[in-house]
RNA sequence: CGGGGCGUGGCGCAGCCUGGUAGCGCGCACCGUUCGGGUCGGUGAGGUCGGAGGUUCAAAUCCUCUCGCCCCGACCA
């Protein structure tokens, strides 16, 4: 049923006043989905046909490539999450059921699976496996934000690869990495995949599936040939001349607290200044990691880079020590940790008292990149650009992380029992739609690339309730939908103005129009909904056809 | 978790500072009009002002507590 009189499709006018974000406020706008609490949404029947268009398209990509459909139930009991180490995280929803038993909501379903799989692999004979589900997860965000772009309750496609050893990893990794080009090129998107963090916890390689449009929350790192997430993401840095030797000894810099001020006041790029950035770990206690001024702390690479989790230093622990925020600098009794693009030479750096810095001779020595990339640094020579993007799937080959706790194990030839080696393999169907309408949207509205449109056709009927066009309109609608197109009929007593803004708004590829103009030339009036291109009139005769061919010419 | 902001008919907002029986636009219902870009006119329905407590003759407005939501940052298996 797709009559837009009898449909909810609720559109409004304006954007709900707190929505920020382009996806957020159109998917709204058209009708598409409703908030329920914060982080909770609900999808309304236009917006969960697209939801559910991507689903089909990932669900057919991935039973392509031989991986299996199941499904595994959200509330699960704790136990296992503990057995895995999990259950402490911080997002994760408890619960207890009516005799005080914990349950968990499922964040993802890597210990579920791993139990199954305990139990029911034994020998080598019984891998590898693919297994994946469509279920939902609960995570509580802290933050959840821009409407369904990062949510509580969101459905994801989640495959698990169960292989014998890590040639066998390899292998399910690459097979999945294949059929997700496929699923995201289908899907009609613009995207690419970049490297990513495998994060502390182990893994040996990861790949994320990014979606680059202005909502986006990751920072993508990209040059020909190169893509990354500034999480992880490595270059040249840009080249600074060397520091005057004007500039010497001890300086008095009242009040330079800030790289800019500093640099400003001495009159030299910030590059020959060194910043002091105070962190601290569970097993150094704390450290001074010096990079150059014009340069920013990457974390996530810092914490990659010592092996373990790192924080920075709250001003009781500083000044402990005697170090001024301002005005830090390496001293005796302070471990420090060279950024890799410090080079051996002077700088300028903080003199451990109040308004002063003093330039030293950094030595050659040992270093870590642990510095985020900057617009401009280059990667063989080629510039580097940065811009945000919306992860809309990650590939992660996990090992033995979740199998070794959980008992997953099988035996070999051999007759010793190993542990399985696995992969997770992730996609947000919600995030694909958001990603689509923030990638294509125009001011008018949506424009859906037509695999995930939720109608590939809208018949707009204009004319009054009764009329000849109305008429016709009724019949095109039925005609094309018997040649097998989904077809939505507006046959609202609307104006005209309403129901081709309404039609704009919604962002279905195909607009057919039918007034009294077009009705005397035999005739609906056909608009790509992309670039609000005016196509060649479809003669009403033999119209479904010619349609369907329309319709697959389009994006 | 830190910072900022907002809760007043379905949606978007004013009123709050300076207390005095709640208002505007859109939408909605009905009548007429119009019928190729949110047409025009008329009539009308709809609100415990997020909640609780307090001050006061009187609270949307002042005070206390509380719940919810948004934005920036931190965080993000």
């Amino acid at each position: 049923m797709a009559r837009l009189s009898q449909l909810l499709l609720p559109t409004e006018r304006e954007a709900p006043a707190d929505a920020e974000a382009l996806s957020h406020k159109l998917m709204v706008r058209a009708g598409l989905i409703r908030q329920v609490g914060s982080g909770l949404w609900s999808w309304l029947p236009a917006g969960w046909r697209v939801h559910q268009n991507v689903v089909q398209i990932v669900r057919e990509e991935m039973d392509a490539v031989g991986c299996q459909e199941m499904l595994m139930p959200v509330v699960t009991p704790a136990e296992l999450w503990k057995r895995s180490g999990r259950h402490g995280i911080s997002e994760l929803f408890r619960l207890q059921d009516r005799r005080g038993a914990e349950l968990i909501l499922a964040m993802s379903h890597e210990e579920t699976l791993t139990f199954h799989m305990a139990g029911a692999v034994r020998s080598y004979r019984d891998l590898p496996k693919l297994i994946y589900h469509f279920q939902t997860k609960g995570r509580d965000e802290p933050r959840p934000r821009a409407g369904v772009l990062r949510t509580r309750e969101f459905i994801m496609k989640d495959a698990y690869s169960f292989d014998r050893d890590l040639a066998g990893l390899d292998e399910s990794y690459e097979r999945l990495a294949g059929a997700y080009d496929r699923v995201f090129d289908r899907s009609g998107l613009e995207w690419y995949s970049v490297e990513a963090d495998v994060g502390m916890m182990g893994g040996t390689g990861a790949h994320e599936y990014m979606a680059p449009c202005p909502a986006g929350e990751n920072d993508v790192a990209l040059a020909p040939g190169y893509a990354a997430n500034v999480e992880v993401a490595c270059a040249d840095p840009q080249a600074v001349p060397p520091l005057p030797e004007s500039v010497s000894g001890e300086l008095h810099t009242p009040g330079a607290t800030t790289i800019e001020a500093l640099a400003g006041h001495l009159g030299v790029p910030a590059g020959n200044l060194l910043k002091a950035f105070p962190i601290v770990t569970e097993s150094r206690g704390l450290v001074l990691v010096l990079l150059r001024g014009d340069h920013r702390v990457q974390e996530i690479k810092l914490a990659n880079a010592l092996g373990e989790a790192v924080r920075q230093a709250t001003p009781d622990e500083l000044s402990e020590l005697g170090l001024e925020a301002g005005f830090m600098g390496p001293r005796e009794g302070v471990e420090v940790l060279y950024d890799a693009a410090v080079t051996p030479g002077r700088y300028v750096t903080g003199a451990n008292r109040s308004d002063h810095h003093v330039v030293i001779e950094v030595p050659a020595g040992e270093r870590h990149d642990v510095r985020r990339v900057e617009e401009g640094d280059t990667v063989g020579g080629r510039t580097i650009r940065i811009e945000p993007a919306i992860e809309i799937g990650n590939i992660f080959k996990l090992g033995t992380r979740y199998s070794e706790p959980l008992g997953a194990t099988y035996l070999d030839e051999n007759g010793s029992e190993r542990p399985i080696v696995m992969g997770s393999y992730g996609i947000g169907p919600a995030r694909i739609a958001a990603a689509a309408v923030e990638q294509f949207a125009d001011e008018r509205g949506i424009s859906w690339p037509r695999s995930i449109a939720p109608w590939d056709v809208h018949v707009v009927a204009l004319g009054k309730a009764g009329s000849a066009e109305r008429a016709e309109a009724e019949k095109l609608y039925g005609g094309l939908q018997e040649a097998g197109l989904q077809v939505l009929l507006d046959d609202r007593d609307a104006g005209t103005g309403e129901k081709l803004t309404d039609a704009e708004l919604l962002g279905v590829p195909l607009r057919l129009v039918i007034g009294r103009r077009s009705l005397e030339s035999g005739t609906a009036e056909a608009q790509a909904r992309r670039g609000g291109r005016d196509l060649d009139p479809v003669a009403l005769q033999g119209a479904p056809e010619a349609v369907s061919g329309l319709w697959r010419s389009l994006p």
